[in-house]
DNA sequence: CGCGTTTGACCTGCGC
DNA sequence: GCGCAGGTCAAACGCG
């Protein structure tokens, strides 16, 4: 798939567990960029992909890049955004671990991983306001330059139709405190989702989720669209002078809705039960079916699953990639562009773990 | 001819 | 130490 960057594929295997080869690429877009990702089709629907980024450019984005870079998944911001104000329903919630109560559904990141600087999720977004596709977008955008802000892994999968990479060419951002320093990179203007910290600190992950028509009647599908229509338009209108506070409320106003957090929860149910797939590398660990626990250690990792749903689970279904309601896998329509973790020459140079991969060219 | 992909071999880490 | 699996290398190959 597309995702705006230069990628050279240097290898391919076969998987344990699933017949689908994983395929192998690197960041060609400068010759010493450590940047890798794996690209893996899901054993049980073959139309999905599972991508895996590892490492951080060290080079800016092209454009089209950075549209995928700032397009980053509500669903995964919704974790953490609704960790301030989450009822603290999940495990351990009070000894750090952030915890998300969407629709009912709760999740969770352990305090060691959430301060690991791992999973950065301080600006969510939607976009898609012209696009065909609609997307609810997350922006993994990290937060201060950790020891290893500089490797990072996203996985997320994504729809394999090469057409649908479509994006909209505006997001609206759900912004943290942290956008309020907002100085976009000059190939991040105009992509609102893009903190606009220094590259060197941004983890950038997307979650694109939508279709190539508007003719099923998904919630999050219609609620993106029927929010983006609400919301974007006084937002994007502004976001050259006051971006940020008309981003915060912005995203008080939608992440308060609770239609949001419903379409949310299904959005980010479908991904974790469609996208990474039961055959994907590491990846979170939706233990119990409600609970997202990164298994990946360090280096920084990131990723979805969906190991089989729990028996009685009542939210079971949101874990089946496609419940019965939905279409069959030709159409199925959830998309999950990558994002595109980038940092500084200067810190990537040599310090990145992924270098000492690299061949001394 | 240059560039990207393919593919078998090799390397490395991990569990037993 | 051994075997397995994931990840990488690099020569061969194909295409424009």
């Amino acid at each position: 798939m597309n995702d705006g960057c230069q990628w050279r594929k240097y290898g391919q295997k076969i998987a344990k567990g699933n017949p689908c080869p994983r395929a192998y690429y690197r960041c060609t877009a400068a010759p010493s960029c450590p940047v890798r990702k794996q690209v893996q089709r899901c054993a049980e629907d073959m139309t999905i992909l599972t991508t895996t980024y590892e490492g951080t450019h060290n080079h800016p984005l092209p454009i089209s890049a950075t549209a995928m870079a700032s397009t980053t998944s509500a669903a995964a911001s919704m974790l953490l955004s609704g960790s301030s104000s989450s009822s603290g329903s999940g495990p351990s919630f009070n000894s750090g671990t952030i915890a998300v109560d969407l629709h009912g559904q709760n999740y969770y990141l352990p305090d060691n991983y959430s301060k690991s600087k791992q999973f950065y999720l301080s600006n969510s977004s939607l976009s898609s306001s012209s696009s065909p596709y609609p997307t609810i977008t997350l922006d993994l955008t990290s937060s201060p330059s950790g020891a290893s802000s500089h490797f990072s892994r996203f996985t997320a999968a994504s729809n394999y139709r090469p057409d649908i990479q479509k994006f909209a060419p505006t997001s609206l951002n759900f912004g943290s405190s942290e956008s309020s320093n907002a100085t976009a990179p000059p190939w991040g203007s105009g992509f609102l989702a893009t903190s606009g910290q220094s590259h060197s600190r941004n983890h950038l992950g997307s979650l694109n989720i939508g279709r190539p028509a508007m003719d099923q009647g998904n919630i999050y599908d219609q609620f993106c669209m029927q929010k983006i229509n609400d919301h974007l338009a006084a937002a994007t209108s502004q976001q050259s002078q006051l971006p940020a506070d008309t981003i915060a409320a912005a995203t008080k106003a939608i992440t308060a809705d609770p239609s949001f957090q419903s379409a949310l929860a299904a959005a980010l149910s479908s991904i974790i039960g469609t996208g990474a797939g039961g055959s994907a590398t590491g990846a979170a660990n939706l233990g119990g079916g409600n609970h997202l626990v990164p298994k990946w250690g360090p280096p920084v990792t990131n990723s979805f699953s969906s190991p089989p749903p729990p028996n009685g689970n009542p939210c079971a279904s949101y874990f089946n990639k496609t419940t019965s309601s939905q279409p069959p896998a030709s159409s199925k329509t959830i998309f999950v562009p990558l994002s595109l973790p980038f940092s500084t020459p200067s810190n990537a140079a040599s310090a990145s773990p992924a270098d000492k991969n690299d061949r001394a060219n």
